[in-house]
This record gives C-alpha cells, structure tokens and sequence, in this order.
DNA sequence: TGTGTGATTGTTATT
DNA sequence: AATAACAATCACACA
C-alpha cells in the first residue's frame, strides 16, 4: 500500500539549448466554432501535425513503424484505461461508433474510480514515461553523434 | 482518395 | 506557478 507515485525528480535537461520553438497557438485548444471556415480548424490542427516533422500522408496511420522520427509523448495513464474501456465499450455499445461517445464515458468513469485501479495504470505509464525518457536520451545522443547538430537554427521543419 | 475532426484526461514542456 | 499543447483512437465528411 501507500504506493506512492513515483515522482523522480526529472533530468536537468540541460539540453534546453536547441530550445526549438514550437508553433503554438495562442488561442490554444479553444477553436472557434466556425462552421463556414471549417478549414482555419485545420489550419490550427495542421500546425499540430507539423511538429510530425514528417509527411502527413498516412499520418493516422502511424500503426507503421516510424523509426525515423523522434520518439513522442506517451500515452497517459488515462489512455491506457481508454484503450481498454473502449474494447468493453465497444461490446456494450456496438451502435456507438465514434470515439467522441467513448472518450466521454470513458472519462466519466476514470473520476469514479479510485486511485487503487488508477494506480495501475499509473504505474504502466510511468513505466513508459522511464522508457520514453531514455528513448529521447538516445534520440539526442544519436542525432549529436550521427547526425552534425543543425548548426543553422532552422526555424520551421519545413516540411520534411 | 485522403486527411482533418471530434472528445477524454494526463503528462510534459515552455514561459 | 501556470498555461499550452500534445498523446491515441475510429468513423465520418469534405474537396
């Protein structure tokens, strides 16, 4: 009992020179509903994508093995539960095809339940948190020692 | 044909 | 300290 999380304090980071700016958006999450312009949603969303640094054609289907890209966030605790909630769900709901619907049960029922389940999967994500903080060590060490460090700030991936 | 969108919370990062 | 944004998923819609 009385696991507590397991709160490590995190590297230095030192590695904060190449500050790379990422394009955020001061409206932040809060798209204007504008049915007309649907495309600015996109616009906001696209700039999202972009940190992908890479070509957006298959994006979603990201289920390939991307082994060119650096290593992203991992999923959360609350991911974690979501994809095995929407199995269940999925069963108990097979009329319900969007994940909008799940997304909200799923959410509904994460509040409820107590952190002795929670901990479980916080335990699974902060396992992943452990590996994806390694990955990213490597990813740096690699692109420093592989790749010659961008020595020209580029400003935006342009692209790819 | 192809990609964007929507919704949930958590974690990380930047300011 | 606080805010911002992204993390995955799946069916649908639009150009």
């Amino acid at each position: 009992m009385a696991k507590k999380a397991t709160k490590k304090s995190q590297k230095s980071t030192s590695a904060s020179a190449s500050a790379s700016k990422p394009a955020r958006i001061a409206d932040g999450k809060m798209v204007f509903k504008i049915t007309s312009t649907e495309k600015m949603k996109k616009a906001v969303t696209n700039r999202s994508r972009l940190r992908s640094a890479k070509p957006i054609t298959t994006l979603k289907k990201k289920a390939m093995k991307i082994e060119a890209t650096k290593p992203k966030k991992p999923p959360t605790a609350f991911f974690y539960f979501l994809e095995d909630f929407r199995k269940g769900f999925q069963e108990q709901n097979p009329d319900v095809k969007s994940m909008r619907d799940v997304g909200k049960a799923c959410g509904e029922k994460w509040k409820t339940m107590t952190y002795e389940e929670k901990v479980h999967y916080y335990d699974i994500a902060t396992e992943k948190r452990a590996e994806f903080d390694r990955a990213v060590a490597d990813y740096i060490k690699r692109k420093e020692s592989g790749e010659d460090q961008e020595a020209g700030e580029s400003d935006f991936d342009e692209d790819y």
